[in-house]
DNA sequence: ACTATATTGTACGCGTTCGTACTATTATTG
DNA sequence: CAATAATAGTACGAACGCGTACAATATAGT
């Protein structure tokens, strides 16, 4: 059982990441996945739901319910996608542009001075070590 | 930017694990949160709500909605501390007695299966790069 | 002792997350 | 071409997760 302190540093730093991630985003007046979204969105010409979840890792139940808050915030607009009439397509608003123009930009700057003191050795094990630990719990889901 | 591979990794990995995990814990009639309580009161007499949340990673926010639908399914125990009456001893209850000791272990196991996949030197390095990170995160933290 | 401060837990609201079920459309295949 | 299966989103309910505010109690400082 000697996998257990891994594991709990492995929660333990995603914890670490969410809130020093969220503090800075909320006084943004955004939530992280409604940053996803925008981050996302920013510098395209619109995306499905299905290309928006597989960026975000949000499975399409939870997207819908971002994407209405961001709707209601003017933010984003739902159009028909003509090709496929069961798609949605999904863009910026003017506003959702300005608000991309800002936080992106700021919210990279204030993540990189975190992330800047490990190193890039480190952080490419980290990411090595991480990926192989993703690989076996997805090998061993039968 | 070059941080940004790394991070994506973490998030990807916990949500595998997240998924991996709270999939079999499911088919026990539990949530990750209720395990995570039922696992820390395990061989204990009980304990508090705050040094619940210090295990649990749950803050007590959260905790006080776990509980409540723990003591629900007659798992645990709210009772009075003598001690200090602004505190709450949580126990569980002979059920709850029942449930970890069929839950805990065949978790355990379930979750073995894949780590195991590592080996003790990758899951060692990950834990000291995650530990790395982490500080990082809560250094930056003004 | 008395007041200011800290700690413990709950209440509450907002937003997320997931699973499941459902509708509408598109693709496939017999 | 008709029947079937796959895909895109939404609807919905349950449970988290967090921040804020609050009441009850304990601790400290004076």
């Amino acid at each position: 059982m000697d996998f257990l302190p891994a594991l709990r540093e492995l929660v333990r730093t995603y914890q670490a990441f969410d809130a020093f991630s969220g503090q800075h985003i909320r006084k943004l007046g955004l939530t992280m996945s409604q940053f996803d979204v925008i981050a996302t969105l920013g510098n395209t010409t619109g995306m499905s739901c299905r290309d928006i979840g597989e960026k975000t890792l949000m499975v399409k139940g939870t997207l819908t319910g971002v994407l209405d808050r961001l709707e209601k915030k003017q933010l984003i607009t739902r159009a028909e996608n003509p090709q496929d009439k069961r798609s949605v397509l999904v863009q910026l608003t003017p506003a959702g542009q300005r608000v991309f123009e800002s936080a992106f930009p700021a919210h990279l700057a204030y993540l990189e001075g975190a992330f800047r003191r490990l190193g890039k050795q480190r952080l490419a094990t980290l990411q090595q070590e991480l990926a192989a630990l993703r690989q076996a719990l997805e090998q061993s889901d039968d």
